[in-house]
DNA sequence: CTGAAAGCGCTTACAG
DNA sequence: CTGAAAGCGCTTACAG
């Protein structure tokens, strides 16, 4: 036989005193003595009194515009991708020491994203959180009207009012050329997702715009939807003609160590003796001793912490402008590019 | 200028009716007149009313006993890790698909589980998930008394009255000793978690019994924590005495991936012809081609989509009795053992 | 089938 | 500093 909860009231009538004061005594800034704050405390403990954060988010809606919940929306694609999975991790635990909860939402495509918000505006978020995707122009726009700050992570602010953070795409793909053309390579291949793909985009156009400064165009474009499986097959495709390249840059680890695999697999290919291997966001599996793959890491530590500074700054102070930052990413030389390994 | 949500009391209004019959315009058996309802539908829909599930949940607690949010909490250990990752993304997409939103919470170490419950039932979830923990016998004790079902994922239930969904531990050890020594291995040694690690302790002791009645001890035995890094640092103590074993049980597939890639970059030792793998779990990562490790799969689809069900089925009916589920483990054979490779 | 009203458990002006 | 009371947006017996 489940029985009710503990409410306040219960509290107040064992403390002796008004169902308010046990309200002031859990509220941070009550006024309240202290000593009387010190008896309710007490006195809840014993009765294992939790305040109820929905009856709490109820009333905040009588003298709040925007009834809060102390709970943020993550809408998630691909969450069993070891990037995502860990960018995840991150953002709860960033957000949990903030004192925030998280209402995670995971998505298959671009399209479910506008109903994934709905469902969680019903929930009367604070704040959301867009991993890798973008909301439609009406849903930034009911998000402004309603006050709800929004976060794009990895994707360009697509509307004045939503804040964004992201690594320096464009200035990535310069790197991975600039470290390729300066290991002598010539037959360069991009490997990326489609080429509309928002994250490839500007990976590809810096990588192309470098090559282009030396004279060289890519020396073949294969396209994957980053998962190993795709990497590996693009690799298939890139090394069964007679022609094959010299090097390859992939926009994403995952794809790269499928490539790696592939190459040693399917072709007896080593690496980077036979050809030199660039990847993009530095995963853990990417540092594997038999892997060494040489990439841009992104440094999701502090792009995550700096994400969750300005929602949470806009959730306390809905005034505040709309923010957007990007990071470098930082070459992480390790043992796929020939002649270019650490120390 | 954030504006107030719409309300059904909007709604009403516009539509010329009572704020009740908008309310039963919304739930699903609500005795309203078809006619009625569509017009309702179709008036909020032109407004953008969304009902508000925090008030919805307030409202339960008046005729129910329990305050009903819909909202499942989660809570998990390890995020960061591609076992517990890929088990959040099927939880997520199984939960979502009944109509339940997710409530994360991400701990570090199994003492942080009761606060973690704690702070989640601030929010009235109606049920709760624990990946690889457990709960305080006393936190078992209020969930029971609240009518909050508790699925234990991966444990064995500690109380009765909680439900659990594992896979067969002992067998999992059992099969592996099984396919160690039919490949004619003497040598065999064991890495796990510590000794007492309830993920570990089953699968040791399958893996010990079945090498027990042939007559063998383990060769030896080395302790991680399910990192990459840890397995690494196994197969170092492993393989840097002059005694080697001719293979190695591993009770998970990301330290047995440690010790494959120790094993060929610290020591240029050659799997399985130098000695012979076996992981457990099948995460993806164990099918790359350049690694094709041995493995015991858990059937993950399968253990989630029951453990959903269950959980789902007690949320909807308190008064069932608890059930615990266990699924075997399949051995997957790839090409880390001597001489037992697939075809 | 429909509406008026009570009530869920809080927070917070308001009055003292 | 304290208490009585209103009200957040719903759901659902109750009466018609």
């Amino acid at each position: 036989m489940p029985k009710r909860s503990i409410t306040s009231y219960h509290v107040a009538t064992a403390a002796g005193v008004s169902q308010s004061a046990v309200s002031r005594a859990f509220s941070p800034g009550g006024s309240i003595a202290e000593k009387t704050r010190k008896h309710i405390l007490s006195i809840a403990g014993e009765m294992g009194y939790q305040p109820n954060a929905i009856a709490r988010s109820m009333s905040t809606a009588r003298t709040d515009v925007r009834q809060k919940s102390g709970m943020v929306g993550v809408i998630v694609t691909r969450l069993q991708d070891p990037f995502f999975a860990n960018t995840i991790a991150h953002f709860s635990r960033d957000l949990q020491a903030k004192g925030w909860q998280m209402l995670l939402f995971s998505v298959d495509t671009q399209n479910e994203v506008d109903d994934a918000l709905n469902s969680l505006m019903q929930f009367k978020i604070d704040g959301v959180i867009v991993l890798s995707a973008i909301l439609s122009e009406h849903m930034a726009q009911v998000c402004k009207a309603q006050g709800i700050p929004v976060m794009l992570y990895n994707r360009d602010p697509q509307d004045e009012g939503i804040c964004s953070v992201q690594i320096e795409n464009f200035e990535g793909g310069q790197i991975a050329a600039e470290v390729l053309l300066e290991a002598g390579h010539e037959q360069i291949a991009f490997v990326g997702g489609g080429p509309s793909d928002p994250t490839t985009i500007e990976r590809e156009r810096g990588f192309v715009e470098r090559l282009g400064e030396s004279g060289l165009k890519p020396f073949r474009r294969e396209t994957g939807d980053y998962t190993f499986d795709s990497g590996r097959e693009a690799a298939l495709r890139l090394f069964s003609r007679r022609e094959r390249p010299d090097s390859v840059f992939c926009a994403s680890d995952v794809m790269a160590l499928g490539i790696l695999h592939s190459a040693r697999h399917d072709f007896s290919l080593e690496i980077p003796e036979d050809f030199s291997l660039i990847g993009f966001d530095d995963i853990s599996s990417a540092a594997w001793p038999d892997h060494l793959l040489t990439t841009i890491r992104q440094p999701i530590r502090r792009m995550i912490g700096e994400a969750v500074d300005i929602l949470t700054e806009r959730m306390d102070d809905p005034e505040l402008p709309p923010k957007s930052t990007r990071f470098p990413g930082a070459l992480i030389l390790r043992n796929t590019v020939r002649g270019m390994g650490p120390k």
